[in-house]
DNA sequence: GCGTGATTACTCGGATACAAGATGTCCGAGTTTGAGCGG
DNA sequence: CCGCTCAAACTCGGACATCTTGTATCCGAGTAATCACGC
């Protein structure tokens, strides 16, 4: 039960592109230098993060990644939801639906999702732990 | 990011446990029919339990698992502590313990884990799913 | 009937096998910008 | 100076390799109750 690296390179990414200067583009190889990654998965990421909305790319030179929405609306379970996907923690192999177990794993899921909906990562921007 | 089969099962079993007659030994035999799985990946799990202190075995004929605590003792977060372990669901690679981006994690996660500690498994004994 | 030993019903733990997912690399393809070059 | 071509700088996506972890099985060892047997 944890959560992945990709997880948190996405975090920081989009950390970073917030504290860039705003609508600036930004390339793969810059991100993956300053957080000493290789591109190469460091794209994979991001472009699950393209899929989600979160950030739009546009390709050839001078291309790059840029956030596609208000600094305000992004929050951590909407990068969390597009690295890990939004499947529940816990499954019930049993009766499933009435399951009480199920029930309460799910209620303490929600508590934990709902903290991180309503908590944006501008607001973790600056100060903020820079890779290496 | 998902609970492992073995906690599912795990919780499960104290389930039953609790809803079995007090004090009475249960075998792994037994539960493993009632679940519907093999023995040996049971006992597995059951010597966790054992490990964490929330049951005892007895070894020989007429052996077998009883609970080590009163019911109102064992919360979820007891059960799945001992399965999955009790470290955190996110790590920063980089500066870590300066990181707000896991600072906010940690504080998620922390409100889940309150709420399971809170819960306790004799609450959703009765009317539970029973296996298959 | 009483002690001793064998059998039986259990748990325990190590070794192993398999599958799935996370992590990471390689490479070829498509796309846009801009530079170079010829008319 | 205009337009064409070509190289360079990017992203995109599939295929693959590797490692870790979860799931599961097999088997041999240890242990305690009980049964059987001989004295």
């Amino acid at each position: 039960m944890k959560y992945s690296k990709a997880t948190n390179y996405a975090l920081h990414t989009i950390v970073y592109m917030i504290e860039q200067a705003r609508n600036e583009k930004i390339s793969v190889q810059k991100l993956a230098d300053h957080f000493n990654v290789s591109t190469t998965y460091l794209s994979k990421i991001l472009t699950q993060l393209v899929k989600a909305n979160l950030i739009e790319s546009t390709t050839g030179v001078k291309g790059g990644y840029v956030l596609s929405k208000k600094v305000e609306d992004i929050s951590f379970l909407d990068v969390i939801y597009a690295i890990e996907g939004n499947a529940a923690f816990f499954k019930c192999e049993f009766k499933d639906s009435k399951c009480l177990i199920h029930k309460t794993m799910i209620e303490a899921e929600s508590l934990m999702e709902e903290y991180l909906q309503n908590k944006k990562l501008y607001q973790v921007a600056q100060n903020e732990c820079q890779g290496e």
